[in-house]
DNA sequence: TATAATTGTGGGTAATAGTGGGTAATTGTC
DNA sequence: GACAATTACCCACTATTACCCACAATTATA
């Protein structure tokens, strides 16, 4: 069973400075590399935003992607997509931590950006596209009422 | 178990010289040859792209083709088809890697190259010709959603 | 409420990383 | 053996990153 250790929740909102670092939530460094090492993954997300995991979360994640076969192109596409942007990084002495370049322009990352706690990872996102995002989700809408009910999420 | 020493992840772009000469990623450096004296090998990829594998790595794969028949005229053929390209190569003082004019060639390689951790190895893509392959992907595409389901990675 | 500790932000400096080119050594060819 | 072509080795310069210190703001503690 998996443990609950490494689960993360709530929002903040930092500067980005001129070098390209942002502040980590003093709430997640623990959380984010446990054995304290520092060390912990950045990668482009599926929407437009970054997300941060624990270095073994990552592993996880690699390993099952190791047991794709590299003789298909379909899956070796698949295995290059998502490995091809995770970055392994470190937080500074004042627990920041410094994004590539690549990635900040991905996420369209700017001054500011929007720190969310997302269960296994963290989230990282412009704080105008996370609002953009926000505005088209409809939650009267039937389709989140199926979603809930399918999954039994009783709020 | 495996050893989580030599995975590569991340991408990175680099310039080509006019002498074939081109730079490894810093981060990349100690994996890919970590017993200190240099030496990797740099291949063919099974895309059009380059696939440069730490020496250990490659002597795996050495090894099993060294399972298959020498009697048998198709996997006298296979072995070779792998073996040939291969080229054990080192850096030079400064990091950087002479690739072979033939492996230019193959991997259609001019001024400038991308550079990809790809788990085991990395890979040197023309920027062209990785951007087209990549284009070609759509993870909301139910073939990439099946393949996610099916090896049962949870991003 | 006063004080101490932690958290978040900014910037200077040293070290490292990346790029280019010259020259000597090596290789292959005639 | 002489020559050209290629490769290896060395040095120099610029850009970027890592590391360090300082300080304000916030939170915790007495």
């Amino acid at each position: 069973m998996a443990s609950r250790t490494n689960t993360f929740s709530g929002q903040y909102q930092y500067s980005i400075d001129s070098k390209g670092r942002i502040n980590v939530p003093a709430k997640f460094r623990q959380s984010l590399s446990p054995d304290s090492d520092d060390t912990f993954v950045i990668t482009r997300g599926l929407d437009p935003c970054l997300w941060i995991y624990p270095l073994e979360e990552w592993e996880r994640i690699e390993d099952n992607l190791r047991n794709l076969s590299f003789l298909r192109p379909k899956e070796r596409q698949f295995i290059r997509q998502i490995v091809r942007w995770a970055t392994p990084a470190k937080y500074d002495k004042q627990g920041r931590i410094t994004i590539p370049s690549t990635l900040l322009e991905i996420a369209d990352l700017q001054d500011n950006a929007i720190i969310i706690g997302y269960l296994n990872k963290i989230e990282v996102w412009n704080p105008d596209n996370l609002e953009s995002e926000a505005a088209e989700v409809d939650f009267s809408d039937e389709e989140y009422e199926s979603l809930a009910t399918q999954n039994q999420i009783r709020l």
